[in-house]
DNA sequence: TTTTTTGCAAAACCTTTGCAGTTGG
DNA sequence: CCAACTGCAAAGGTTTTGCAAAAAA
């Protein structure tokens, strides 16, 4: 199977959307898939595969993990859905576009702050200007020390 | 084993300062945590563990997978050491200080483009302004989309 | 001598793969 | 009907853990 994938980043507002797109693609809607998907919708935020496992087996009967990731992969392609590493532990998929946010996380404190991407546009627009580069954090996040632990450190070093 | 990392970070130019560290820790002296530290040094990037047990099986007999990966997290506590995800495949690990690269990762082609944290300051400093945040980007690349793809995008849009 | 560190073996964890059977178009 | 997709089972790669033996202080 052989994917290419859109040369811009599309949305998908809603499941009906997302399973245009696989048809588009060429793929079949299939009850797995069709399932993957819902989970991923209802629940608004990334999950890991396991998740997805366990958020469709309450609602309906078994659904193997390799479908699931065999099918992540192929929405991945699709442009659909992207993996992202919050942390250490599995990678969790989110839904392309609606709504996506961007990540602080603090090594020291392990805290995760996060923002809508219009926050971090500024810091965007800086990587362009010096690199050519268009960069996003949603994959990875930024890593570093928040203020909090930053304060602590300065009070300490007093 | 407890271990309280150093407040700032400190850089380590050579073994003998990071041994010294490891006993100001009250660390013990070990061959195979020699050996370790002689292998990050000799390679002066960043290497696997897997890298390492390799490395010093060259040069001197086994060492165990599950002793580099002990040592490193030991080292990690003591601020000598830290480990990077660049790409996907196994952790990296590379020494604190001296001579750390940021890395700008494409998502596109797959190329890595490393830059001197200097070149990243003033990306650092926004983060700061804006986030009371301070960053390094040298536990995850930037990911984004590099010049070169977006010429092309943008060329093949037209 | 006492505590830390090691090697070995086994397991844990996340993800991928092969294959025979099922399903969607 | 036929290609695409699924479940199952097994294996892959990376990292962690338990424990008895060895080594550092």
């Amino acid at each position: 199977m052989t994917i290419s994938p859109p040369s811009l980043p599309e949305q998908f507002d809603d499941l009906d959307a997302a399973l245009s797109a696989l048809r588009r693609h060429g793929l079949r809607v299939s009850a797995a898939r069709r399932l993957i998907l819902q989970a991923l919708f209802a629940a608004r935020a990334p999950l890991s595969a396991e998740s997805i496992v366990r958020a469709v087996d309450d609602v309906h009967g078994a659904l193997d993990a390799a479908s699931v990731y065999r099918n992540l992969e192929t929405f991945e392609q699709a442009g659909i859905v992207r993996h992202v590493h919050l942390g250490h532990g599995a990678g969790q998929y989110a839904l392309v576009g609606a709504g996506e946010l961007e990540h602080l996380h603090c090594e020291r404190c392990g805290a995760t702050h996060s923002v809508g991407t219009a926050e971090l546009d500024d810091v965007r627009t800086l990587l362009r200007e010096r690199f050519g580069f268009s960069a996003r954090f949603t994959h990875f996040p930024i890593v570093g020390v928040c203020a909090d632990c930053l304060r602590a450190a300065a009070r300490r070093a007093r």
